[in-house]
DNA sequence: CATAGATTGTGAATTATTTCACAATCTTAT
DNA sequence: ATAAGATTGTGAAATAATTCACAATCTATG
């Protein structure tokens, strides 16, 4: 039950949790490993080894309960509970991830957005009031935001990478090309858009 | 040049890319592989592995010539060779992804955008003419089309992908959260958004 | 309630990736 | 020209992730 678990099962589990919903959805009571693994195609054993991280949940010979199974999911994930996350950068990017409604199925809430831009600043966007980066400090300890999304220019990324370190920020998806030094307190996780679809183009020849 | 190259590797050599020619700005000429490795914090021997796919670079004892391994690797990932590739979908992300100049400094053009509402076809969005996506499969083939962004609603996802297959696009980016499913000759690469902010924020506990 | 068939949970085996460690070889300084 | 120091390239070792394989145990059926 209690090891380390290996950031990929995380990633899986979510792909496991969103097949569990549709099943409930669809009255699918119970699912056997197998065909988990087909939807998601990865080998059964794979998903045995990844739900193992959390205790006995099937029964052998019976399947998954798909219900307890997705509620399991969703307790280990915290999915349910709410986390608060900000935008800073509300140019195209972070507009779009702004209305994003995936955020909110996963149980997070975009409860503020930042700009430092005069056009922007004050103004609705994408049904939220922009917000002046300068007050990031003061509103990330008010509505208690544990994780932000940056999505400034590259030539501005570090500099506000540090104002969300001393803002006690939790985390950070950095969607800049940017590598951002922070000390280890604060945890990174790098989107590189332009990356991935040059590693996808790369296998395709 | 030989064997099989990890899809890992690849994604390192353009973070490498990304820092040689930040150093070519500077007028640095030669760089060790401590020194590259220090930038993206991995280790040097790392490094060494990677370039060790394509021969001999650097001399022993002296480190690599940076404009040679520039060069190297933009030849290895096909970068300066302009790929055509299209954006299915010009909502927020859709249009966000279009002005994105990072895709072209890695030799991406994006050479038409896709739409099926009234709204959009026709109009002018983010330096492009929407066109209407039923003309795909003509389009396609005109620009010489490699690689698609699937930026549609999910709902609509699975029956853009079977058009997208047909018009002969050979990979597929795909931003939906849904699992398309296709044959083995068109590569696909799914980019889950919520997935990373949720494993991200996993870790942060 | 016994038997056949299905499916889990998990060590062991396999495969993939990273790191080590060092001979080979380059640069620089004297 | 030689020695000292730096740094590569690469097998071998170490780690990590995936897959296998099977005993354990459930369900369904007659
Ligand atoms: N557009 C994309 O599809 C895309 C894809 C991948 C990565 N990115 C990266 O995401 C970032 C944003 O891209 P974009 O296309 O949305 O750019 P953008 O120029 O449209 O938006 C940037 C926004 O950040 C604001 N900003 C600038 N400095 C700021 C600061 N110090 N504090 C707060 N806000 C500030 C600007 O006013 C603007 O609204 C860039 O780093 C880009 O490289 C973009
Ligand atoms: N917005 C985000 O930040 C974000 C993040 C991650 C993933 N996604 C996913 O990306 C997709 C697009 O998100 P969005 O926020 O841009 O949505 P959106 O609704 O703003 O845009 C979708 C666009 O697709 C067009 N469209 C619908 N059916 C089409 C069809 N059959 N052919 C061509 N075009 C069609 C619509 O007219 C619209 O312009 C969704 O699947 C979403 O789940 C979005």
């Amino acid at each position: 039950m209690k090891k380390h678990i290996p950031e990929k099962t995380v990633a899986r589990l979510l792909l496991y949790y969103r097949y569990l919903y549709f099943l409930l959805q669809q009255g699918t009571k119970n699912i056997s490993s197998k065909s988990l693994a087909d939807m998601v195609e990865i080998k059964d054993s794979q998903v045995r080894k990844d739900l193992s991280y959390f205790g006995k949940l099937g029964g052998q010979g019976a399947g998954y309960d798909v219900l307890a199974l997705r509620d399991m999911i969703a307790k280990v994930l915290d999915i349910g509970q709410i986390t608060n996350v900000c935008i800073i950068g509300m140019g195209g990017l972070g507009s779009a991830l702004a209305s994003y409604k995936g955020f909110e199925a996963l149980g997070f809430k975009v409860a503020a957005v930042f700009d430092n831009a005069a056009n922007k600043v004050g103004h609705r966007l994408r049904g939220h009031t922009c917000l002046d980066s300068k007050e990031l400090s003061k509103v990330v300890a008010e509505k208690d935001l544990k994780v932000a999304i940056l999505t400034v220019p590259g030539e501005a990324a570090q500099k506000t990478s540090i104002a969300l370190e001393q803002a006690r920020v939790k985390a950070i998806l950095n969607f800049t090309p940017v590598k951002l030094s922070l000390s280890k307190n604060i945890k990174i996780r790098n989107i590189d858009l332009a990356m991935e679809l040059k590693t996808l183009s790369f296998f395709v020849k």
